[in-house]
RNA sequence: GGGCGCGUAGCUCAGUGGGAGAGCGCUCGCCUCACACGCGAGAGGUCGCUGGUUCGAACCCAGCCGCGCCCACCA
């Protein structure tokens, strides 16, 4: 059987993602290790919720580095020992989930309209069937271990339940409340939608001057405006009470051009006397300000575009029904003719977009269900400011944070779709009744609309685990450790989770919210379905065409899912960062090199137990000191979300210090057919296991398999101990001799590169230093050199190749000729005068010397010696 | 308009007060008995610019130039 394991090892000398995953995988659910049964408490349990994906969506770059992060903090806490559940689950993602569904309607020739509320709502729930498992699978394959036995999903009936409870709740609270208001109107999808939702676009409009007869006949205002279409709906105009140009005119009217209207002439401070013509056009009914202005002095409200981003019947007759880019045309045409346009100029400003739909948002006045902020905000607040609630970093996003908190608006919860949950609101004539279940008695109509998607995944973190009931998953698992995200959401999702979070389970959802990059295409655009930047990560795991954002074309090599979630961490920091392919190409060397390591040391050790205080050489204390310090430093940076210069220093720590120079050094006991074995084999087993189980949240698979090679029985590595540094095995003096030793071989190895020595053949020579007694084996085996000691016919010492502690004296051999080497002795000696000359002109400056810290004055002094003995030997 | 961030080797990025780093790319030499997805050696940066603080600045401060993000109701 032992046998079978190594024959297996010996074949394969190449790792291949491909095959190992999917066997990995399917031996990690059959052992259930990622679903934990509820016991024991919050506390001393750890879980995170996962950003839940649209249900029919799929897993896009965004995906896999949040599921690399969250795995990390998973599998290290499980690890740990601590009853760990990473909860799993899907959004109904209101208004992408109705588009998509939409769309397929309209490919058939059929609409929603055209169905109906019920069976269009029935339609998305076997969408939602079809296409609402791929995710699943995708983070499968991505190695996440995620509980997949406990799926939630944010329409399942229990989950409606607490959006309902939590709806009533801040309804009889006074919190939510239902009005007549300016919202941002999405035409295009033909919902309201909030403040988050809107983003602004630069657009070059053109500004038009249009006046406005005075209803005195003397003479005219002069408005500016770029939405000539609205003046249709003004209800006044106004002017700054300070501004005397239009003083005499204050309580005066004009006549609306083309609809004939008397506007006031209104004072307010709002109106800015230097911009435009000091005097603005109001209406109340389709602008934001202009809707403030008009509550404040109780004007009219009319509407002239409707919900269908058409003209309504409050406008005259000739436009009615026209689009409002129409309206505009017919409008100036209109004024034009009867020569009330003044000028024109062109007018780059910021115009609100959809996020959604990337129409234009009409600012529009609807009755709609809002939902006050400020009262929930303040324990939100408070929890960043007395530290509870972290983020990682803590800059900007702390400040960002609460900034936002603390000018928090209305936030209107409504939106005019059938996919969601329906407002538990039912009328009837003039009654209103708001309940968890519908009133009795005849006539009740509920009201259509739907709430905000972020209305339900704001209870993600506990409604997935079954809250409002008290149950054992909300014992064990709620307050939640992580909440991992990009910034986008920080607002959107995040801050409103914090809020009611508290609100209804009196604790925080989470205590630290690590912030990660956002990565952009290879040419720093965004990465996008729509504009064609985007990478399916699912190519890169088993490999798949190149997307065109790509320079080069072809295919992605299969790089494995260890190589993606690598490279993705280590390219990832709290700064946006371009995709980086080298990045991936990395990882995958990484597993590849750590299977040959694995080759290496399993088919050359004794059948012994790991044990790192069998190390009976310095080198063997060295990579043991090196391993606890690595242990340390990488347990430092996980604690601290700092993922990618922890997958950096794995990765430089196991390719240079373990496989570079600790495998070289343990080879001449490792192939010696007579030496003792044990203590090395002892040793690399250690550093093995070691290395595999700081590794392993970053690459679970690689490291799996390779642990089911080990020898003993040992279980699953996804459930092995997270190791803990251990002081006792730091050995400075050993670190400091191989560090010595490192740079001795380094120089041997540069002085034979430079004089051009055969490959094969070592230089004779003559070790002259002190602090190599127990290494000097290894010194010469590693750089190439022969050392012989002092004796006859030793010949003209031809160099001496400086190292620490002293240097090798180049004796004549038949690995090169003399004469080459020369010219490299002189530079050297150039290169250590200048290093001497600039130490000195350190320690010659008075107040270097006292002021400098006596360590940094000393370690000039022990340069600067060393260089002049290195100088000395060079035989200057 | 307000706030924040970035500008470091050809490329992508680390590095927050004591001699400039990584990966890839490049040059030279190696199929050396784990790995050519490899091994060894090397070249390559006035750390955006200008001032200042300091014994000492990529790092702290001020200004400027160039990019980017977030927030915000100036027609």
């Amino acid at each position: 059987m032992a046998t079978d394991r190594l024959a297996d090892l010996e074949q394969r000398t190449r790792y291949e993602p491909t095959e190992v995953e999917a066997r990995v995988f399917a031996r990690w659910e059959e052992a259930g290790v990622f679903h934990a049964e509820p016991g024991g408490d919050a506390s001393e349990n750890y879980s995170i919720a996962v950003p839940p994906p649209n249900v029919t969506g799929s897993l896009h770059m965004g995906h896999a580095l949040n599921g690399s992060i969250q795995d990390v903090c998973i599998r290290l806490a499980r690890m740990r020992g601590r009853r760990t559940k990473w909860i799993y689950g899907t959004d109904h993602a209101g208004i992408a989930t109705q588009r998509q569904v939409e769309r397929a309607l309209e490919q058939e020739g059929t609409s929603r309209e055209e169905i109906g509320r019920e069976a269009f709502v029935e339609r998305v729930w076997q969408w939602r069937e079809q296409y609402g498992n791929t995710i699943t699978g995708q983070f499968k394959r991505l190695g996440a271990s995620l509980d997949y036995e406990d799926e939630r999903f944010t329409m399942d009936p229990a989950y409606v339940k607490a959006v309902t409870r939590v709806f009533v709740h801040l309804f009889k609270k006074g919190l939510i409340h239902r009005d007549n208001y300016m919202v941002n109107w999405d035409p295009g999808l033909r919902t309201a939608i909030s403040d988050l939702e809107v983003e602004q676009r630069k657009v070059v409009d053109t500004l038009y001057l249009i006046d406005y007869p005075l209803e005195s006949g003397s003479g005219s205002v002069t408005l500016a405006t770029v939405r000539p279409e609205t003046m249709l709906a003004d209800t006044a105009i106004a002017v700054n009470p300070r501004d005397e140009r239009y003083s005499r005119l204050v309580g005066e009217a004009a006549i609306l051009p083309l609809v004939g209207r008397r506007l006031t002439v209104i004072e307010d401070d709002y109106v800015d006397p230097e911009f435009g013509t000091g005097a603005l056009k109001i209406t109340p009914g389709h602008d934001p300000n202009d809707f403030d202005i008009g509550r404040a002095h109780g004007l009219e409200e009319v509407t002239v575009i409707g919900e269908d981003g058409r003209i309504t019947d409050a406008a005259p007759e000739r436009f009615r029904g026209m689009e409002v880019l129409e309206a505009r045309e017919a409008v100036v045409a209109a004024l034009r003719e009867e020569g009330l346009i003044s000028g024109t100029q062109p007018w780059e400003h910021e115009v609100p977009h959809s996020h959604r739909s990337g129409r234009r948002v009409e600012p529009l006045i609807s009755l709609q269900w809002f939902c006050d902020m400020e009262q929930l905000a303040r324990p939100a607040i408070e929890a960043v400011e007395e530290g509870r609630l972290r983020f990682h970093p803590e800059r900007p996003y702390t400040r960002q944070y609460l900034d936002w908190l603390e000018n928090i608006r209305p936030w209107c919860v409504s939106r005019q779709l059938w996919w969601g949950h329906q407002i538990p609101v039912w009328y009837r004539g003039e009654e209103t009744y708001v309940g968890e279940t519908a009133p009795e008695g005849d006539g009740w109509e509920r009201d259509p609309d739907v709430l905000d998607t972020w209305f339900s995944s704001g209870l993600w973190p506990f409604a997935t685990l079954g809250w409002p009931d008290e149950t054992p998953e909300l014992a064990a698992f709620y307050p939640t450790d992580v909440l991992s995200t990009a910034r986008d959401i920080l607002y959107l999702w995040v801050a409103r989770m914090v809020m009611l979070g508290v609100e209804f389970t009196g604790r925080l959802p989470f205590t630290d919210v690590p912030i990660h990059s956002v990565i952009q295409a290879p040419d720093g655009r965004r990465m996008s379905k729509s504009l064609g930047t985007g990478i399916d990560p699912l190519g890169l795991i088993t490999g798949g065409e190149r997307p065109p954002v790509f320079e080069e074309g072809g295919d992605f090599p299969p790089y494995g899912a260890d190589a993606l979630r690598f490279g993705l961490l280590a390219m990832s920091s709290s700064q946006d960062v371009k995709f980086n392919e080298e990045r991936v190409k990395q990882g995958r060397d990484l597993a590849n090199k750590l299977w040959n390591a694995t080759r290496l040391i399993l088919l050359r050790v004794e059948d012994v137990e790991p044990d790192p205080r069998a190390a009976e050489t310095v080198e063997d204390r060295w990579i043991v000191s090196r391993l606890e310090r690595l242990t340390a430093r990488v347990t430092e940076l996980f604690d601290e979300y700092r993922f990618s210069p922890a997958a950096l220093e794995l990765y430089g720590a196991f390719w240079s210090e373990l496989c570079d120079w600790y495998l070289e050094f343990a080879k001449p006991r490792l192939y010696d057919e007579d030496a003792d074995k044990r203590a090395v084999s002892a040793v690399l087993l250690h550093a093995l296991e070691r290395s595999l189980e700081l590794l392993h949240p970053v690459m679970p698979f690689v490291t799996e398999e390779i642990w089911s090679h080990l020898p003993g029985e040992r279980g699953l590595l996804a459930v092995a101990s997270w190791p803990e540094a251990d002081e006792s095995l730091v050995d400075e003096a050993a670190e400091q001799q191989v560090a010595r030793v490192i740079a001795a071989v380094t120089e041997l190895r540069r002085y034979r590169d430079e004089v051009g020595a055969k490959p094969s053949a070592p230089v004779r020579g003559r070790l002259v230093a002190d602090g190599y007694e127990e290494i000097a084996g290894q010194v010469a085996r590693l750089g190439r050199f022969e050392l012989v000691e002092d004796g006859a016919g030793d010949g003209e010492v031809l160099a001496t190749v400086p190292i620490p502690g002293g240097g090798v004296q180049v004796l004549p051999s038949e690995a090169f000729d003399p004469g080459e080497a020369e010219a490299r002795i002189a530079a050297k000696r150039e290169g250590l005068r200048a290093e001497i000359e600039r130490a000195e002109r350190k320690l010659a400056n008075e107040q270097f010397v006292a002021k400098a810290p006596a360590a940094v004055v000393e370690e000039q002094r022990r340069k600067l010696a060393e260089y002049r003995q290195a100088l000395e030997r060079l035989g200057e």
